[in-house]
Parts: C-alpha cells; structure tokens; sequence
DNA sequence: CATGAATGAGTATTCATTCAT
DNA sequence: TATGAATGAATACTCATTCAT
C-alpha cells in the first residue's frame, strides 16, 4: 500500500530534521573547513549520499544548521519575561539564568549559542540576530532607568553576548571550562 | 663562487622569518583547515615549494606560528612592571591599557593574542602559557591585597583572558569593532 | 533504494580485483617509482580517487599486487605434482616446462613471476617465498639421490630461480626474447 | 694569479669525474626513477646544483654513468686474452674468473655491470654492448671447436650475460649474496 | 665554478558531490 | 528515498631544475 503524501512528507521531514540535529554538534565542534562529510555521515549514522537528499552543498547545510540554532537559544522563553512588566535587572537576570544554567548543563545548547552566534562574531552583520535585539532592548531600558554602566547601548549588549559566545565555544572544545555565574556573566553590562 | 655558510645562515634565517611574519595574519584570518597552502603562498609572495624548504608541512608552520604569536603578546614588557613594586590594580591596568591599545591600532597584536591563546580556548591545555601566568599572578596577589573579586583566580585570569581572546577575534573580522576600555574589559576580575 | 550489502560486498570485491589486476602488469613494466597514479588509472579506465576506495597508498597497492602475484605464479599447480611419489628430475622438469610455457606464451605469467620474486632478488628475504621453498625442496631431494649438482642447496634453488625472474623481467621489456627451454634453464641445478 | 686554460680544464675535468663515479653506485643501487637528485648530491658531497654545471638533466647523468659502466666492466682485460691463441674454453673462463672474482670483491664492479647491462636487459637494444660482442665471439668460436652447448650463439651468449647481470644486481641489494663459481656460471653454456 | 635557496610543474592524496541501483 | 561506489577538481607536498651570489 503506497503511502499517502502527507506520510511521505513526514518522513523526509524527519529524516531531514535527523540530520539537521545532529549536524549541529559537529558542526560546532569542527568548524565549517574542519568538517568532512565523509566524517559527518558517520556521527550522524546516514549514508554518505543522504545528506545530499536534503541539502543543496555542505554550505548550505551549515546555513541551516546556524538558522536551527539560532531557534534554540532560548527566544522564547525570553519573549515572554520581555512582555511583562519587570525592571531591566530582573529580565537581564533571567536571561542570564537561562544561559548559564543551559551552557553549563547542556553541550547542544552550548552548540546552538555558538553556531547561532558565529556569523555575527565573525564581522557578517547581515544576519538578524534577534537574540543581540533584545539583549539591547533591556540594555537601553536599563540604562534609562540607571541601571547598567552607561555608553553605547550596542556595545554593551555585544561585550555581554560575546561572553557567551566565548564560554559557549570553550565548553564545546572542553566540557570541564567554568561557566561564569550570572553575577559573574552581567559584570560586564554593571557600571 | 658558493656564499659563505654565515650567509647562508642570514638569507635562510630571514626568509624563514618572512615566511613566519607573513603567514601569521593570514592563518589568524582563515584558520588551519581554512588556509590553502596555495591561496597562502600568493598572500606572502613565495614559490609554492618554498613553504616546504623550512616548515614539514602546514601544521608544522601554523604550530610555529602559533609560537612566534605568543612571544609577541607584550610578555617582556609585563616583565619589567611586574618586578616592579606596584598594587596589583595598576599592574593590571599596565596589562590592559597595553593590550586594549594595541587591539584597537594593530591588526597583527590581534592575530597574536588570536593564535597565541587559540589553543588554550580549544581545550588544548598542554601548552604553556605565559602570559596566563602572569595574569593569574597578579590576580591572585590583588584578591589577598582585598581587590578583584573573590574566587578562583583560575577562573577569573581566564575570564579575563577570554574577553581579550574574543575581541581579538572579532577585530581580525571586522577591523571597525569596538574594543573595550580597560576599565571595561577590568570588569570581569572586579568585585 | 540501496542495495543489499551483499551486492555492495561484491561490487567492492569485484572493483578491487579489477584495479587490482590491471595494475600487475603496469607495475612489472613500470616498477613502484616508475609507476605514476595518473597513468596508472588511465591505463586501468578508472578515476583518480577511486584506487583509494580500495587502497591506502601506492606503496599498499604495490605490495598487494606483489601479493597477488605470488599466488599466480603456479603453486597450486606444483602442490599435485610434489605430492606425488615421482623422482626429483620428473617433478623440476614438470616445473620447468610449466614455468618456460607460460613465460614464453603469457606477459602476465611475466609480470606476475617478476613481482611475486621481485622482493627476494632485491635483498627483502623477510617476506616468504613458498616457490623458492618448493624448488629447494626439489634439489635437495635430488641431492640425495645423485641428481643435481652437489653444494648448497638454497644457492642451487636461488640460482634456478633467479634465471627465471630474470627471463621473466627481460621478457616484460621485450617481448621477442628467447626464453630458454626447460633444459637450458635446468642447466643450473645439473651436475 | 689566474689559473692556466689547462688548470681549468683539468680541475672541470677531475670535478666532473668525481660526480659521475660517485653517482655509480647510487644509481645502481636506487635506480634512475628511484634516486632523488636531492640525495644523490648529498651522497657525492657536493651542492644541489653542481650537478647542472655538468650534466644538462638526470637523464643525462644517468647516460653518462652507464657509458662509463661500460668502460670499467673489464674489456681491455679481455682483449688481451682474445687476441691470444687460446681455446675458447679457456678465454670463457679467463672472463669468468674476472668477473667472478670482482662480483665477489668489489660492489664498484658489481655497479658497472648492473649499469653496462641494464639497457640490454631493459630491451633497448640500440645501444651496443661490446662485451657481449665478445662472449658471442667467443661462443661462436666454441661452437664450432665443438664445445658449449649447440644452439644460436646470440641466445647463449645472452644467457650468460644474463646470469651475470643477475648476480651483479643482486650482490647490490644484498653483499651477503653467494656468487656462483665459474664452473656455475659456465653451466649456461656447457652442452 | 660551486653553492643552496627558490621555484613551479608534477605527483600523491583528499573530499565534496554525483549517480546507478 | 537512501545508499555507498565512483569521480575529478582541489589540495598538500615533492623534486628536478634555475639562478643570484
């Protein structure tokens, strides 16, 4: 009995989101130029030609796997604390939990952060990156209401999401590195 | 009639140096898997063989390079201060003014400190590294005198590390980043 | 759909053979330094990359082609012979003719004795030789019973046959030379 | 004071010989595909590019060093013998005995032959080889005296040229190799 | 002449991608 | 669709040859 195209839809989803998953990790720990194909299909457990049933090149494969990060570092979560109404310090504060908690417990969200981070760390600002948006957004607010040290609003959320990035990078490569505390993490926003 | 052995020493000494100083920027731009030998040679302007007259192979060069970085990070300058008898504060804000100076003028100190702590940010601890060192000695000596924030000074010499490693990162990718002030990147060892 | 493994397993297999025995003859006509991939493949009728689908480098082919050869040199053809109870003479001379036959009707006989002997006559005794052992067999036998020439029996056996790996190499190079008769080369274990 | 034209030519003269006798056993030994001029030049103890103020391209020196083989494989020795009036058994063992004795001794010799030799063994046959020229004289005259074996002249001439070539390349790859006595090597020709 | 540093054409090997099954 | 064998363009590295000194 054929399946029914809904059905097959499905499938190649998940076959495709089975991939994408588990590039991530790779991804993250190899770079672009060090990972090989050959190498990732045997992490990822598919057959050498599979990958090609999805994506159009490698490139294109590590563009979606830097877009499915950035989906997973925590965007929504954040979306909610944004909407109520607490003072800049205590949003900061949950964001910062949520990170922290997350690096330090999860090497896939260490993965994500890095991955969804990367193209910005490297000078390509074309990319929207939501995440710096709204650590901006609390900045500014912050700053408004006294909180947090003064100067570019732009600057300080970059210091505040490079330090992630950079302990996101370290865990991945050493799962022993010491994720900052909050505290510790938000002294580069504090006056 | 043959050039005199010391000649040769000079001519050998220099173009290996050239080859060094000149390959230093451009791994520091690319990486190792992203440098192609054939793309480097035309960036420093040798034959394509010459690479192979005075390095094994591209990791033997990109390990030198990594050396020759670490020994322009600004270690002998610290030298001198440190043996000075000075608070820790303003030993550490020596340390800093220098290199937050010469992350914003000089594009090669920022692939110096990049390719000098890229190992100890890729988990590859066996190195030694020096200037860590002298940071975690001069935080350790600030936490007794009552400065700097408590805790490991491990951990905090990293930190503070760690903020100097990624924006000499980000300024390699984009030269019109901002660098913190010392003031700014001191934040994360103080209390 | 992907085919069974066992399909894979044979058309690995039967791919193997096929680089495998096209490069026996280019080799004995070429030598290992003589011998350059490219040619080599498009004298095979395969791409670049695929002799190492199957081999780790040149040298690995070259030593398995030196393997396969060793087994084509006629062994199994001799094993009857030997086993039965005929005098010394009958069985060298049924080697000797089976030996002069091929030589003088197959390049690939050729080709397969120049390599399969090839290691001995350079010096490499490490590898074992179970031709040379045969006729070393042979001669001593016949030593005892009068035949054959007295002295050393393994410089009888080598004398024999380094004539033939000569011939053997020497018909590769020119296909018109005269290989000796079964007489002519026995002439060398004669009394 | 400027050296004479005389001077010149005899120390160009004295260098070039150095090269072409030192290069000898390295090429015997490794081949024309098989010697790097890297290390050939270190073997003769002179610089990478003296060997061009001689010889236009390897090929060349690899000629040359097989003319000079030629030279030095004993032929003035045995024209003294054949111009004689002795039987051909005789002279045929006047020349084994040369040869045996200086395989045995001297790799130098073994080098010559092995060189002298290759091209004919290599079928290219363009080259004359008058050391052949004169085991076939001899043969031929044998033959006709009724002793050696019946039989083209040629063919058994080359056999026993053959079986020194052999030796010859064999005693390269390994000294410890027994060389056959003349009455061994003469067995080729013997009826 | 003699040297050895420098070269680049040539060679072995790798790896992203294709395609028959 | 999924596979992995096959490919060849790309890459690292070698080596005969050149040339300034």
């Amino acid at each position: 009995m054929p399946r029914s195209r809904e059905q097959c839809e499905q499938i190649r989803e998940s076959s495709k989101k089975n991939i994408l998953d588990k590039s991530i990790l790779y991804f993250a720990k190899n770079g672009l130029d060090g990972t090989k194909i050959s190498d990732l299909v045997k992490a990822i457990g598919v057959g050498q030609g599979s990958i090609y049933c999805y994506f159009a090149s490698k490139e294109e494969l590590f563009s979606e796997v830097q877009k499915v990060s950035m989906k997973n570092v925590g965007l929504e979560e954040f979306d909610m604390i944004n909407s109520k109404d607490l003072p800049p310090i205590r949003k900061l504060r949950y964001v910062s939990d949520y990170v922290v908690k997350n690096l330090s417990q999860s090497e896939m969200y260490c993965a994500y952060v890095y991955l969804a981070f990367y193209a910005r760390m490297h000078g390509e600002k074309e990319e929207e990156n939501p995440f710096f948006d709204m650590i901006k957004k609390i900045v500014s607010q912050g700053q408004k209401e006294g909180f947090f040290s003064k100067g570019n609003a732009d600057k300080i959320a970059d210091y505040y999401l490079g330090v992630i990035y950079l302990y996101a990078m370290r865990k991945l490569y050493d799962p022993k590195i010491d994720i900052p505390s909050s505290s510790e993490l938000e002294r580069v926003v504090r006056g």
